[in-house]
DNA sequence: TCCAACACCCTACTCCAGTAGGGTTCCGTG
DNA sequence: CACGGAACCCTACTGGAGTAGGGTGTTGGA
């Protein structure tokens, strides 16, 4: 291939990371699409001789680095598509990463579909910054809300009653699947409703559409 | 024409089955792939003297007729290759298939290029019963393709009805949208769920994750 | 004309989800 | 040691989801 297309992607969640990787390549037409989930495998995978045409940038990494390695990236390859990818949707991340000079802005809970929008009007020289508009129906989006169990405020217990209810299972089957009673199930449900701020689990499962957990 | 590979789709969806039939023909070297909806149509357009050398089989035909047709087929045409289809990847369903005797099972949902290789692996008188495996790379990317109501087999209140609660809206709350009485939504609830082959409305939401109506 | 399909409405019932309020262990911290 | 938190179990209750079985009116095809 003499012009394919290649991404670099980095998001402290290396699930994560591999998730939006894999769609640029089977999506989004990318020849290479290198998922990195530090900031020293970014420096290390990225070549600056001939440097990738999109890098995806999750905000939330560890002490903040998302905003210098976005502007050190502008600098040093100017050429290459910045989208930055944030969890929450606070008007301060879209003010500082548009400072930073990144072309785009997303939230991760975004559809794949609108993903793949954005991307490609990226890839044409456009930008992308519709992030505001979203803010309907999600009223438990003012934390920040990694992918994680762990992350979401949720106990190791309920990160896996999480993971069932988001397969669909009921009570009675999550407690077969790990020898509870179906009463403790319910109590780890409550817990997790609370904590999302759902009011019961097809909230749950509609507000986390898409992802997945651990 | 002395050997063309032909080959039977049943789908009460006529365009679902239309739509398979077409990728037999285009991608998987058929001379004739016959797409019909209904099992009177069926048994219609089976030739006993020179049966077809593969038939693909929805397994949520109403009344659950799917059953009956494969066993009936299996005895009727040993020599045609069984591929039975489905929407949802219960575990049952693969069970009851295995016993009624195909020789491959599948997800509706699967890759073109995973479906063609099973239809090759079939001709070549191999099985096929990776269902279980579900493919694990693609919660991310998944599925956009919008599905209209028509193609599930709704009616058209069905669609709307649909819609709401694939947004996890509440009977209660459909009822007011649609300024029908909450009764009325149940039935349309209950329809819909039979159509589709599931058990309640978790089901249908998981099953149908990242899909658009319309 | 009759019948089937669709949309609409109702009561009454069962079953599951989720809450409330009681309790027990175990473990880590002040 | 005493306390809090997490995990575990229980009964008893409310409310929504879904089924069963009754009904009406409209439309379109045999």
């Amino acid at each position: 291939m003499t012009n394919t297309t290649s991404a670099l992607v980095i998001d402290d969640h290396p699930l994560s990371a591999s998730g939006i990787a894999d769609f640029l390549l089977s999506h989004c037409g990318f020849g290479v699409a290198l998922p990195v989930s530090d900031v020293g495998e970014f420096w290390a995978a990225l070549d600056p001789v001939n440097p990738p045409s999109l890098a995806v940038v999750d905000f939330w990494l560890p002490d903040g680095a998302s905003l210098g390695l976005l502007e050190l990236m502008k600098q040093r390859c100017p050429a290459t598509r910045l989208l930055a990818i944030s969890a929450d949707d606070n008007a301060a991340v879209l003010d500082k990463v548009r400072m930073a000079g990144v072309d785009g802005f997303l939230h991760k809970q975004e559809t794949p579909d609108i993903f793949g929008r954005a991307v490609a009007a990226l890839l044409q020289g456009d930008n992308w910054f519709h992030g505001g508009t979203q803010s309907a129906g999600r009223e438990f989006a003012n934390k920040e809300l990694p992918v994680t169990a762990a992350e979401l405020g949720l106990t190791a217990r309920q990160g896996q009653v999480l993971a069932m209810m988001l397969k669909g299972l009921p009570n009675k089957r999550i407690a077969l699947n790990l020898s509870l009673s179906e009463q403790t199930v319910k109590e780890h449900v409550s817990g997790i409703l609370e904590r999302l701020g759902a009011r019961n689990r097809i909230e749950v499962i509609t507000k986390l559409r898409g992802r997945r957990l651990e």
